[in-house]
Formats: C-alpha cells, sequence, structure tokens
DNA sequence: GTCTATAAAGGGATAGAC
DNA sequence: GTCTATCCCTTTATAGAC
C-alpha cells in the first residue's frame, strides 16, 4: 500500500495538535511536529500541504469538538437541569483531557474571527429561544430580566471554560498543585449547576 | 535633548502592547510595530534592545493591571457586596477598553507560566482567607461548603473575564452587533452581582 | 512512503552615516 | 535620535534520489 495511509495521518493530526494548541499557529514549528512524530518535515509536508493547511484542520476539529457540546445541550429536549448537567460534565471532562485547548481556539480566533464562518455559514445551529423558554417558565424572578437566556449561557459557558483556560494563573493564586487543581475543577460540576440553578 | 525620552518610549509601549495584544509573541512583528509608531525597526531597537525585551515590559504590565485589580479586590477590608462590585466594574472597564489582554495573558501563560514568578516570589499578595471568612459569616448554607472561597472567587473571574475573552465566539453565537455586544456587557455587572450574591 | 539537501522567504538584529 | 543597508539565522517548502 502506497496510498497516504489515513490512521498515519490521524496519528500525525493528534500529535499536530498538541503542538499547535500549545503554540499557536505561529509558535509551533513543523520541525518540532515531525520530531515529535519520529519523522522529517517533507513527511509532514506530504500529508499536509502546507503548515497552514494543518493547522486549519487542527483547528476546525478543535472548534468542531468544542461546538458540539454546546449544540447537544440546547438543541436537546431535556429538562433545564439535565441540559446544564450534561453540557457541564461534557466540558469539563473534555477540557480536562485537553486543557490548552480553550485559550488556543481563544487566541486563533481573536485574530481571526472570519475563521468561524465556515461554521455558521448555512444555518445558526445554534439557537437559545428554547433555552429562553425554559427560563421563563420555571416562573423564577430572576429568569425574567431581558437577554436572561444570553446571560444565563455565557454563565454557564464562562464557570466551565475559564477556570481551565487560566488555569496556570489560577492555580498559582490558590497555591494548589496540579492534582489539586484537578479535584477543584471536579468539585466545581455540582457547584455549578447548584449557583446556575440553585433549589430548583 | 539626545537622551533616550521616556514619552516617545511610552507611546511605543502602547502600540506594542495593541499588536502584541492581538498577535502574541510570536505573531507579532517588529515591523509592524515600527510601521504602526511611524518609525523603523532600528528606532525601536534602540528604545528595546529585543523583540524579547519589548514583550517582557508589554507583558508584565498588562498582567500587573490584570492581578492589580484583583488584588485590590481581595485585600480591601469592605463588605462582601461592595468588594465584588468594586472588582466587577474594574474588570468590565478594564477589558472593554482593551478586549484583547485576557486571551492574550491567557496564551502567553499558557506557554510560560514561569513568567508569574516573578509576581509570586517575594509575597503571595493575594490570600483567600480574608474572603473565606466573609463568606462562612453570611451564614448562608451554599457558602459553608469546602473551598467556598476559592469557588467564589473563581466564579467570580470567569463570569466577568471570560465573556469578554470569547467575545469572537459568544457575539456570533448571539447574533450580536459589536455595540450590542457591548450594552451586553455592561448588562452583565449587575447581573454578576446578582448571580453570585443573590438577595444578601 | 521516506529520506537528504537545498531553495526561497521571512524577520530579528546591528553597523555606520547623518 | 533617526535613518538605510545589510547580515545572518530560522523556517517553510520542494526537488529529487531511493
Amino acid at each position: 500500500m502506497n496510498r497516504m495511509d489515513a490512521s498515519t495521518r490521524d496519528r500525525l493530526l493528534d500529535i499536530a495538535s498538541e503542538v499547535f494548541h500549545q503554540k499557536g499557529l505561529s509558535g509551533a514549528r513543523m520541525q518540532e511536529i515531525a520530531d515529535a512524530a519520529g519523522i522529517n518535515k517533507a513527511m509532514l509536508h506530504y500529508y499536509f500541504k502546507s503548515k497552514e493547511q494543518l493547522f486549519d484542520t487542527v483547528f476546525q476539529q478543535a472548534l468542531g469538538q468544542f461546538l458540539s457540546g454546546i449544540a447537544q445541550a440546547l438543541t436537546s429536549d431535556a429538562p433545564l437541569r439535565q441540559k446544564v448537567e450534561q453540557y457541564v460534565t461534557y466540558t469539563t471532562e473534555a477540557l480536562l483531557h485537553k486543557p490548552a485547548v480553550a485559550a488556543f481556539i481563544a487566541h486563533e480566533l481573536q485574530q481571526h474571527p472570519e475563521r468561524l464562518a465556515t461554521r455558521f455559514a448555512d444555518q445558526s445551529l445554534i439557537n437559545l429561544d428554547n433555552l429562553r423558554q425554559q427560563l421563563l417558565t420555571t416562573g423564577q424572578p430572576r429568569f425574567q430580566a431581558t437577554n436572561t437566556a444570553e446571560h444565563f449561557f455565557a454563565d454557564m459557558v464562562a464557570l466551565c471554560v475559564y477556570p481551565v483556560l487560566a488555569q496556570p494563573l489560577l492555580r498559582r493564586l490558590m497555591q494548589h498543585t496540579e492534582s489539586q487543581y484537578q479535584a477543584f475543577l471536579r468539585e466545581r460540576q455540582a457547584h455549578i449547576t447548584q449557583i446556575l440553578l440553585g433549589q430548583l
């Protein structure tokens, strides 16, 4: 077999992801990726035409995974609490395995927001109306404010993602070891549901 | 006067900050900074020995401002609600003027957490004991849990910072214009205090 | 598919005139 | 203080042998 091997390509993608997540597009080096994979640059260019193309593949994959967690939670027709728990669990576990991915996406989107265009060209998969409806029908006064769904959504994502994204900072502020901080992040899952929904 | 002009240096720092905040250390180009300042690379190297040194200055300045907001809130002896309001206002306004700085700090610390060392070498300015005490004495059951101060603190920072940091993503998800999103961020100030402290 | 060698461009840094 | 010209290392990308 001499045609491009898909499993090799996937292996290279995984390795490239780690490097890109850590260093970003401009900080990553093709040489470093090749070294980590035990091949040379020429080989890497054989599988991916250019650094740009390799990066795009890595980035769209990371973004896709991140957005799919959101989309699943928002399009689900589960009750509110279950929806939240589902998102919090999914996101926390995903980020615990790839802590650098959140800062990576934020940093790269900062520079090129148009990279999102691909995702939202056809349909805006993510619709807050469903969530808004659920919030309003709780009857809770705090969920009657304007933009209640927008705030609730922003809160939920922020509470899950930021503590991972800012781990280097927060961990030092709290004087936690790495494993203490991981335990802290796990502890937050219940805490986040609590703070968002209270006794509901 | 032929000796290095401090006001020129400050002007260069401001311009360099914008570029570094947007593109990071590895993405920024000395040429671009020089162009934006209307000078040439040689001049830039006259004021700052190297790109590395220019970056360090920019980074430590950004980090210092970010941490000072936290330190002020935590060391203040104001009552809890006032403390929170103070932090939220300070941080929101600061980030509205420099939206890229949050992602910049996160991205650069991800790669070089040791850049924090300078800040925490002598004293750990930031101490959660004071906050913990205030939370416990509210009598509120939800503030009796373990790590209550850590969670409260992480929540507060996350709710303020993440929506700015992830603006390119969230803005598109919510289909807001830039000014709509800014209004949303201002609206969040009251919302964040409310969600953190409730009717307390 | 895999390698070595090298072309080609980019970008940080400095020499030296003014 | 400010500029032009240039050095030189790094890094992407490809040519071409096996």
